[in-house]
DNA sequence: GGATCTTTTTAGAATCATTCTAATGTCATT
DNA sequence: AATGACATTAGAATGATTCTAAAAAGATCC
């Protein structure tokens, strides 16, 4: 019952592939950090708050203190699995999503929604100051509800 | 020495540069939003934290509360004025750079640089979701201090 | 398979930017 | 000058995030 086994609703293959992840990115395998993996990672890209996924992981039966899930959020995304999102200065979002690409963010429900990278042509970039390098080029498209007829 | 004439370096042209501007932002001249205005609006454009406005307008012997700067702070953007900038979770910047432009962003030094809109080409721009209107597209180039030889 | 050492997790306190409160001061109008 | 509307203030409150120091779990070695 306490052993990272205990995962419950893991089953062999997804465990498997989850402990590889994790060795890859050189963390320790834990069970809190296995379950939260697996909520972030089972169903294709997310965008999460830190927050949202504490909810989450109660909900799922885990029981984690706010401090772990800011520690494993923050661990993941430096071991690159994960992206922060800075669209808004109240929270912060994590994007499961770590290729390039752009976002659509909602300002009124705080929604993020992914831009494949090829469907954005940043053409021309200015050259970067001298003695700093370009990390990487966010592109965000803040919407608004339409309107009535303009 | 309490009216808003005190505001003893302002010569009577800049003083009237600024009065029109908040009054044609449908804002009521007093003493701190002249004052804070000046220091914005004096050189060119700017990108300020609220804590360096209260640093600078205390250092130019203007007494105001923090609570001030954020009221003219936010005022100012919601009027107009001012832009804000989201590239860092800890804290806002404001941009007195109205203008459609885009930004470098130095995280290690928490500095933003300008680019203006026509040196960047996006050219290309995916169809936003029904239901919501385009408000603004920003580019963030976010950049490292450059590595020994690559 | 325990002893030991390191890394994780935790509850709760601390921090920090920002906002709120409600009391006082200033501005505009008469 | 009197009134009412809006600004400013100090200090408390908020809310996301980080820190602290102690307990728990994982890894290592014999």
């Amino acid at each position: 019952m306490t052993s990272p086994d205990s995962c419950a609703q893991l089953n062999k293959q997804t465990r498997q592939r989850l402990v590889a992840k994790l060795a890859a990115a050189g963390l320790r395998i834990t069970a809190p950090r296995l379950h939260l993996a697996h909520l972030l990672f089972r169903h294709g890209n997310r965008h999460v708050t830190a927050e949202a996924l504490r909810d989450e992981a109660q909900a799922s039966g885990l029981k984690v203190s706010q401090a772990t899930v800011y520690n494993t959020l923050n661990q993941f995304q430096a071991a690159g699995l994960l992206r922060q999102v800075q669209v808004d200065q109240a929270r912060s979002y994590f994007d499961t999503n770590i290729d390039a690409h752009h976002h659509f963010y909602v300002e009124d429900e705080g929604r993020l929604i992914d831009i494949m990278a090829d469907a954005v042509d940043v053409a021309r970039l200015p050259e970067s100051p001298a003695g700093y390098d370009v990390d990487r080029v966010e592109v965000i498209i803040r919407l608004d509800k339409a309107g009535p007829v303009k």
